[in-house]
DNA sequence: GCCGAAGGTGAGCGAGCGCTTAGCGTGGCC
DNA sequence: GGCCACGCTAAGCGCTCGCTCACCTTCGGC
């Protein structure tokens, strides 16, 4: 997982699940395709062109354009969900768990920038069928969050008064890391990810009855 | 300034030095059209039709789709650096001018939802020339913020390791309110604003020798 | 009361879109 | 070795896009 894993235009990363090859070659083009130009400005020819096939044989593994994006964005939420539960139900204190939650979070949308914009921006490009399928996800990973910093609330490691704006603020932050990373940038997904940490520990007030900027 | 702007689908606003009225009404309609669907997908025949004409209207007034959109970020980004200049250049201490920065620059996103939508995400949409003219602007909002930040540094007010990560993460947090905020949701946007401008004091470590999550 | 500029319309252009269809090559199975 | 299912392509359909053009209306100046 954390192993050598994406940079620049490879990125290959969790998309073994699709099979066969040629779907998931397809996939991966349209996440590309999508990230740079939008979904709206990508053609289908643009998509199989990338994947080295004709326009026509992206019609043999998806039903659509928009399959495509939906598939990816399920995907993409379903990593997202998984690396915050992981955060979130590990041994720890608050402080060190919403550390970690934020310092992955953050990684896979510094590291993954290309997925993580396809994820996070194009979700109105969506029918209403798809869109409250991934909404309802996204509920999840709010409540994740949530969990966390109700946690530290209680145990009083945490001075937060309005919890869900605070959710919701954190949540906002990391996300849009998707928008304004650059890969050719002064910054790795790992010193972004540790900042960023350290930034929210503030927000929720750790570390104002206790030192907790450590590590 | 902080009159009853706009709330809703009006949010006529700062358009009035768009003449003539036509070219106006047609850049209200352009914004509404970008904003809702984005502006790959936004068709000239809805804008069109929005302001009431027929599709060869609107190349009486703008030479292509793009310039209506390149118009719009123009103003949309000198009304932003506005915003933040109030702010930044008032008297007061580096908390003081941190926090109404914020939650003006926040109400701003929030309130004009519409507009701070299509000027902070559909800047990719543009062609490279009007691309870069705008990222100048955007590079004056960044220096705006930064400033203010370090004077709080430098006064002592502040605890910040990294200004130049700090000051990304301050302006990102504000302007993906753009993304998330709600006109039918729970929260006004002075509401936001207020909870941002502590959110973001906590995070430059203000009221760490001083309390300062007053007012 | 005529005239030209300004601002508008209806029809339609070439291009490119998402997607379909007829047919081709190839490898596994009997 | 004949057969067929599968994966793929070349060609192209119907449609809508951004944008243009020929023409129409309105109105102030003389």
């Amino acid at each position: 997982m954390s192993t050598a894993e994406e940079t620049a235009g490879g990125e290959a990363q969790a998309w073994g699940e699709v099979t066969p090859d040629a779907a998931r070659r397809l996939l991966i083009a349209a996440v590309e395709a999508f990230a740079e130009r939008g979904y709206h400005a990508t053609t289908t020819r643009d998509i199989a062109g990338r994947a080295g096939m004709s326009p026509a044989a992206l019609y043999i593994h998806y039903k659509t354009k928009e399959e495509l994006l939906h598939r990816i964005s399920r995907i993409g939420h379903e990593k997202a969900l998984e690396i915050l539960r992981t955060a979130s139900r590990r041994e720890g204190s608050p402080t060190e768990r919403l550390a970690d939650a934020v310092s992955s979070f953050v990684r896979w949308h510094a590291g993954g920038r290309t997925t993580a914009r396809v994820v996070q921006y194009e979700l109105d490009s969506l029918g209403p069928d798809a869109r409250a399928e991934i909404l309802a996800l996204r509920r999840q990973v709010d409540a994740e969050v949530r969990g966390i910093i109700e946690d530290g609330v209680r145990s009083g490691e945490f001075e937060v008064i309005d919890v869900h704006g605070t959710t919701l603020a954190v949540l906002s932050l990391c996300i849009d890391v998707a928008r304004w990373f650059n890969v050719d940038g002064p910054r790795t997904p790992e010193e972004v990810g540790a900042l960023y940490a350290d930034l929210v520990l503030r927000m929720v007030g750790a570390g104002a009855s206790a030192a907790a900027s450590q590590k």
